[in-house]
DNA sequence: CCAAAAGTGTTCTACTTACACCCATGG
DNA sequence: CCATGGGTGTAAGTAGAACACTTTTGG
């Protein structure tokens, strides 16, 4: 219970006079190669943090949308269209930028890895791909603590949503599926089970194609039945 | 694959120069009273929307973080202390205030009822609660959807997360817990399968007391084991 | 014919669901 | 003694886990 009178601390200020903070985007582009789930790295050219790895971001512009500024960075900066998006979560420690007040909303793309491609990227900028679970040791910012964020999000999402398509190319093998899945959760997975619980769950399609790679059995081709994201379970 | 360089279609500005939005806070505030799920909402008493029913927010201050200016709502507006917070999502869209570009970081806190009490508030605010079932008509800015969100996600974190703890008092019958979940999830539960659940999940400890209400036998109280939220599943 | 990944069923166990009666209390 | 919500067990069905061999291909 509330006995005494709450008096605000400050004056409440007019809409148009109150100091702004800065905001930014910043992504995660996560993308599965070499059995790993890896994330797109960009060097810093400026300060602060000159040198070091971050992750790809903007400041938004006035008059652009949330979803609009992440696109203009993910085209812009890495070249990629059409990738799965969502919103992570806003990162607004104060101190979190040396420079000043800077909120950073943050999202992730997943993108198969094909679909990467770093030949034409503006130039003066240093690109990589880091492992996940190997992350340099000095990410500018507070971005170590986001991409740990975002890859716990995709784990706990890979178990309840189709959110594995947006690593797989269009058409896909039933062992690339469960590639990705023991992947992220780090765990071998049985295969028989896995395709009965995939089948039960029907959301794919056979192709009607096969995949031919090495000396051994071809393997049937799957696409998704709906472009959507499906939540199961 | 991408073959074209991507120019960018504006130059990038320099940190200081870039116009920056305003940046608000909302906070769903939940709490259940009378078999409903509520949530408080305040009358405006200016424009934009005036006379219409918000979601209870203020712009941040340049030197105040997220979670600092949710608390100082809670405690200025509505009278409120440690209670559950969660930040829900930031909505962004350019046209979603009518005065011009504000970004909404909005936070969800849960509340037992009894911790709620209009009694003490800053004067001229008109505030109310309201089932999240039944909205009025016309909600300010966005915050319809914004309530439609929050609570989907409490829905669905009912099912793997302690966050029931929110709603209920530190000490409480079965039957209160069963409660919260057939008022939210929007269905009657067995109460033997609830209990046994509910046992195996090894969450509660029993206080030993009991509470007498009504002319029937009284009801053992629980209250939960850890301070924090645990997930389960 | 050899190596390598594709593909396929059955049994056992654990969890979820459905279901009904006695208990303690106040009035 | 009546009305009210508190408290408890069992059986059936369903979903998940463990487990091994045959098939198709390229070299």
């Amino acid at each position: 219970m509330n006995t005494n009178i709450v008096k605000p601390e400050r004056e409440v200020l007019p809409f148009e006079n109150i100091k702004r903070p800065a905001v930014s985007v910043n992504v995660l582009i996560f993308s599965l190669n070499k059995d790993k789930l890896q994330v797109i790295l960009t060097e810093r050219t400026a300060e602060p943090f000159k040198g070091q790895w971050n992750i790809p971001g903007a400041l938004i512009y006035i008059d652009e949308s949330l979803e609009e500024a992440v696109k203009r960075v993910l085209t812009e900066r890495i070249g990629l269209k059409e990738v799965y998006l969502e919103q992570l979560y806003t990162f607004g420690d104060t101190n979190r930028d040396p420079r000043g007040r800077v909120i950073s909303i943050t999202y992730f793309a997943l993108v198969p890895f094909k679909d990467i491609d770093f030949s034409n990227l503006l130039q003066d900028v240093n690109v990589k791909m880091a492992d996940v679970k190997h992350l340099p040791e000095q990410l500018a910012f507070d971005h170590e603590t986001i991409i740990k964020y975002g890859f716990e999000r995709v784990k706990s999402k890979l178990e309840y949503s189709t959110i594995a398509r947006g690593l797989l190319p269009k058409k896909f093998t039933l062992s690339n599926l469960q590639k990705v899945y023991e992947v992220i959760l780090g765990e071998k997975i049985d295969k028989r089970n896995f395709r009965k619980r995939i089948s039960t769950l029907d959301l794919l399609k056979p192709t009607g194609e096969k995949f031919r790679e090495g000396n051994h059995r071809p393997a049937a081709l799957y696409e998704f039945k709906s472009n959507e994201l499906v939540f199961f379970d």
